[in-house]
This record gives structure tokens, C-alpha cells and sequence, in this order.
DNA sequence: TGTACATCAGTGAACGCGCGTTCACTGATGTAC
DNA sequence: TGTACATCAGTGAACGCGCGTTCACTGATGTAC
């Protein structure tokens, strides 16, 4: 819509941004709070002062509020990993591993709600827009750049495993075309079970899986992401 | 309070048992269609023909319904899983394994909102009885079962890997003490890792995060369950 | 620079809905003698 | 076997609450000439 949405021209403009963004501040705060089942409009009309109709010159409807809080969270949670990556010496993919896992959980640790809005059971009645996927991708992305590098670094092929059926083999070559990345099926099957190993690990503290079986989850947490780093073929890390 | 609970002894007795499943079937039945949030009791009382203040002489509040539901969904893939393994032959503990993640799997494709409620997102409010522990804690019992299986079977002990922290260890004998097992710290931290890879992957089919990636969901579990199989040492499958 | 019109933000009332839980009450079932 | 009393299931009305969304309207801001 705007030509320069870093400079909105009129007043008007410049005050909607900047009521549009103490809305989602709020939502965010109350989805802290109450979780998403908990968010409601007036609600949070109610805390900024305004009347609860006043809100849809903002949001078209309370999905959209949702949206947004949800192309949010992926992006803070993902913003977090790509820092953490990018603090961690470019050739130690077994470190940048771990910045990543820890970042992860960090955020989910600092943002239950929001990392259960993103994670946990889908939201009954909502379905996520095209808007979410690219926010959505950045960690997945992440992880595939540090497994392409570890390919590339590898001199001899890994063993060999099962062979993949040809239905998943299919899947996995569109994800290939669809990333640029030349990881094989294996190493693609290996990287998802990665991923969907940090997404587990940390719902599985969050969501009260680990109660009464584990006390220091943080070292829990990074002595199974070893682990999986480890089964990655990332090298050793050097903490 | 009953004596003998399998025969009730009035007729009273005996109708109150039966409207109290009837009301739970509804229940569930509603939860597969609306979620828990959607769970409301007088809908339920709706759909059974009373007014819903009756439903308070069988449950004293939403919660224990809840909680009902909760502990028959756990008890339902609980058992789910233990037929499966108990069909396999008693030597073939990769067999047993896969037989346990795909009956697992099988269930929660069938009632994912049975699913969610178990493994999903926390509901804001609700925390969890101690009569929810025993159920939940099944399919993790059988798990270690197969684990120990595969130690004693073990000739030498399998290569060494990198030291356990104390407070984890610490927490895993807790846990060796409450289970009986002899399974040493990485034993169990990568039985721990498989039960979260198994709904991990789970659930991320169910909560669409696979969605435009993977197509034959099925197979793509199979290749993940084979490979963390594998990781736990249990032999090859005989599939 | 000034005026006329168009755009937009926010108000307040209303629609129509649903919820969990409590409580005094009726009538049926069970129990003790 | 019959009667008197206690227990319990289910009713219906009410309490007190909250929600998303629509709509006609007022008044301020922006735009074109």
C-alpha cells in the first residue's frame, strides 16, 4: 500500500502505526497472561482506553489480531536463533548448533504462551494465512544451511542407511528444489528429526511432560541436544 | 466406597454408573469435534436430554470432566500401544518398537483432538490431578521395558559418550528408582529422547507443521521411528 | 491562503449468543424397623 | 409385608459474567482546487 512504509507521510498514517503496534503489544501481553483462548478483543480495547468496536479500524476480525501475534512469535523466536547462530564462529557448526537449540528454548522458556501459540495445539476454528510460512521457515532454514555446510565439509558419504521409500524421496526432492539445498534424502529425514527433536524437547518441558522426572531441565535440554548433534554429524562441539 | 465396583449393588447405583459413561461418551464425542475448548457442559447436557445442573450430581465441576477425558484418552493410547507390542514377538524388540510408534501414531491420527488435549498446549486454568499420572505414565513403562530388553541382551556395553551432568544423573536415578530398571544415564536419556522424537513427530504431523512438506505422512513416520529405533540399539526390524 | 468535500478514527448502543455454577424444590428410589 | 424416613436424581429459574461483530453517528484530519 504505502510507498515508503518505513516513512508514512501523513500524521494520521504515523499514528496508526503506532496504534497498531500498542495493540499487538497489548494482545501480547495478555496472551502472556491468559494464553490465546484468553485473548479477547475488549479486553484489550478495554486496556487501552478505547471502545471494543474501535479496534476493527485495526483488525478486521480477532483471527487477524491472532495473525499477527503469530507471524510475531515465529519471527521473535527465529530473530533469537539467527543472532545466536551468528555469535558463534562460522566453522564450528557443532557450536552454532547449540546457540541455536539454546536460543530456542531460551525464548520458549521466556514466552510459554506464546511458544504453545506457535507449537502447541492448533487453535480450534483458525486457519494460519500464507503470511505465516515465511516466519515460520527461519529456523528450519537455519538448520539447513549448518546441515549443507557440514555436507559440504564431509569428505566420504556416511554409511549407508535404509533406503527411503519413494513417496517420502518425492516430498524430500520438492523440499530440495524448494530450499537450494543439495543435502540428501537422508540427511534432509535426519535434519527434520533434528528440528522436530528441539520443538519436542522444549514442549515436552513447557507442556509438563518432564514434571517429577526432571529438575535441571537446562541441562537436560543441552545434554540431549548434544546428542542430536551428534547424530547430525556436526563434529564436537567446542564447549 | 463401593465394595465391590465391577456390581454395583442397586439399581440406583447401577444407573448412576452407566449415565456417568454416558456422559463422559458425549463428552468425548464433543471434544473430537470442537476441541477442549468447545468441551461445554451444557452442551453436553444438551445432547443428553437434561437440564445442566443435573450433569453436577455426576461431576463436580468442568474440570473433573476434563479430567475424566483426560485419563481415558491417556488409558486409550496406553492400551492401544501395549496390544500393539504384545502382538510382536518378544525377540524382536526393533519389531515391538515400531509396533508401539505406529499403533501410538494410529490413535492419534484417529482422535487428534483427544491428542491435543494430552500433549498439546496446557489448558490455561486446569492443572492436573495425581489420578492422571498412572495413565500417562504407560506407553514411557513400556518404552523402558524395551530398553532394558535391549541392555540385557547387550554383550558389551555400548561406546562410551560424553559425561553426564550431576543434577541430570541425579534426576535419572530418581527416575531408575521409581521404574526398577538398570538402564545407566544414556540409556535413558536416549529412551527420554525417543518418547519426545515419537510425539514429537506425532504431533507435529497433527498440528500441521509438516504441511506443504511432507505428503505420505505415514512412510515419512516410519523412515523417523526406524531411524530413532536404530539410535536406541534395538537391533534390526524385521519389517 | 482559504474553502468545500472526502476520508477516516473513534463512540455508544445494540444484537444475539453462550457459559459455569448455585439453589430451592419435586418426586422417585432405597433402607430400617 | 408394610410403613416412616432418609437419600438421591433431576428440574427450572436465576446470578453474573463475557464475548465478537455491526451500525449509525460525530468530529477531526487530509486533499484538491
Amino acid at each position: 500500500m504505502a510507498d515508503t512504509p518505513s516513512a508514512p507521510r501523513t500524521a494520521r498514517q504515523r499514528v496508526r502505526a503506532e496504534l497498531t503496534a500498542e495493540i499487538t503489544d497489548v494482545a501480547r501481553a495478555h496472551l502472556a497472561e491468559r494464553g490465546a483462548d484468553g485473548l479477547s478483543l475488549r479486553a484489550v480495547a478495554r486496556d487501552l482506553g478505547m471502545v471494543s468496536s474501535a479496534l476493527y479500524r485495526y483488525f478486521p476480525s480477532r483471527d487477524h489480531l491472532l495473525t499477527a501475534l503469530i507471524v510475531e512469535a515465529y519471527d521473535a523466536v527465529g530473530g533469537a536463533a539467527e543472532s545466536a547462530v551468528a555469535e558463534v564462529d562460522a566453522t564450528d557448526l557443532a557450536g552454532r548448533w547449540m546457540a541455536l537449540a539454546t536460543a530456542t528454548r531460551r525464548w520458549a522458556v521466556a514466552h510459554p504462551h506464546e511458544w504453545a501459540l506457535i507449537f502447541g495445539s492448533p487453535i480450534p476454528g483458525y486457519r494460519a494465512p500464507e503470511d505465516t510460512i515465511d516466519p515460520a521457515a527461519r529456523i528450519p532454514l537455519l538448520l539447513i544451511g549448518l546441515g549443507q555446510q557440514a555436507a559440504d565439509r564431509r569428505r566420504r558419504p556416511r554409511r549407508a542407511e535404509v533406503p527411503v521409500p519413494p513417496s517420502v524421496s518425492a516430498d524430500l526432492e520438492r523440499l530440495r528444489e524448494a530450499t537450494g539445498t543439495t543435502l540428501d534424502d537422508h540427511e534432509l529425514a535426519r535434519g527434520i528429526a533434528a528440528w522436530t527433536a528441539l520443538v519436542g524437547t522444549i514442549s515436552f518441558e513447557l507442556f509438563g511432560h518432564l514434571t517429577n522426572v526432571i529438575v535441571d531441565h537446562e541441562a537436560f535440554f543441552a545434554l540431549q541436544m548434544e546428542a542430536v548433534g551428534r547424530d547430525l554429524g556436526l563434529g564436537v562441539s567446542g564447549t
